[in-house]
DNA sequence: TTTTTATGTCAGACATGTTGACATATAATG
DNA sequence: CATTATATGTCAACATGTCTGACATAAAAA
């Protein structure tokens, strides 16, 4: 145990490291306001449907999977990898789950008979529906208090959070109207 | 790995599920395609810190923790615990490993001598400094790039995001100026 | 004095991520 | 056709970060 006096007190002043420019320019301080902004508003947007998860014995990374593929019924198992950033192990260990218990469909490609094209089966919709239920509510109601202005100005910055290498390819993904 | 053939799978027709109301009122895509805009944006965000995390042996965890005890200087830990919502066990294998190696000073409360308040030495100070550079650059390229308007639209719907029975309190927290 | 609170710690479990190796079917290429 | 590359699946081992539950200590509060 380190023990030395305490030195300073709950509230906080903040670290003067020079980055204060002129008054229209962006400070340090508004830098770091938005990304703890970012932290709290995920922290509870991904917290709705844990508990629902619970009931199915499933994880967040099930919850990803049954999003995108409801989103991008027919994509392939390497489109999925590539948008969740994770190993085809680990995508694997969740999905065969999915497919045993009759959540997601797989079909081979037409034209490439290798792949393996994932959609939702009717139970699948209804437990992609409950799940985003609480989180369509949430961005919903955001949505409403804040108003138009907000929510282009809202999506214009997410969008430039993106990396700038896939940014134009992941919005065509997105937009689907 | 991210770009694969099939040019006719890729963009996805959606699926028409009667929620288009009138014009002006929010229609599911609309909500859905914020949705994916956080995931996607938050993605990229968290992956800066990363690598550089390897290098020291540690993980996403400690960077929170450096992070939020580097805005908060003489925070407890029941208030850490309280902002990233983990048990004290695991909160209690990262903050260990940061005090051990002299990241994070831990000081007995004045007022109640039970608490241990966190601060961070000048080696946490330049570990919290060079882990959250590329995600400050990101969000400030972001900023920049969107304008002043969308600055505030971004943050009244993150606010707007935060559970309503806490927002205030965690606003209070973020602003230091 | 007794109870509650703030914190720490041990132990075991689970979810999710990683590497690495290898297998199979199919497509693409020389 | 023979060879190589690709899409996918699977096994095994391991790391990390989360959890629950139990128990301990010091100090504050009642």
């Amino acid at each position: 145990m380190s023990d030395i006096k305490n030195p300073d007190r709950l509230p906080v002043r903040p670290e003067l490291d020079g980055s204060d420019k002129s008054p229209d320019d962006l400070s340090d301080e508004e830098i770091r306001e938005g990304i703890e902004l970012l932290f709290y508003a995920y922290r509870d947007f991904i917290s709705d449907p844990d508990e629902m998860l619970k009931e199915y014995g499933f994880g967040r990374a099930h919850h990803r999977v049954v999003h995108f593929v409801g989103r991008n019924p027919g994509m392939t198992v390497s489109e999925l990898l590539a948008i969740l950033r994770i190993t085809k192990q680990s995508l694997g260990r969740v999905l065969k789950q999915l497919v045993e218990q009759g959540f997601i469909l797989q079909s081979s490609g037409s034209l490439d008979r290798r792949q393996r094209l994932l959609s939702l089966t009717d139970k699948g919709r209804e437990l992609e529906q409950s799940l985003s239920d609480l989180q369509r509510k949430r961005v919903s109601d955001a949505y409403r208090l804040a108003g138009p202005d907000a929510i282009k100005g809202y999506r214009k910055i997410l969008e430039g959070l993106i990396n700038t290498s896939e940014r134009e390819e992941i919005l065509k993904t997105i937009k689907k109207r």
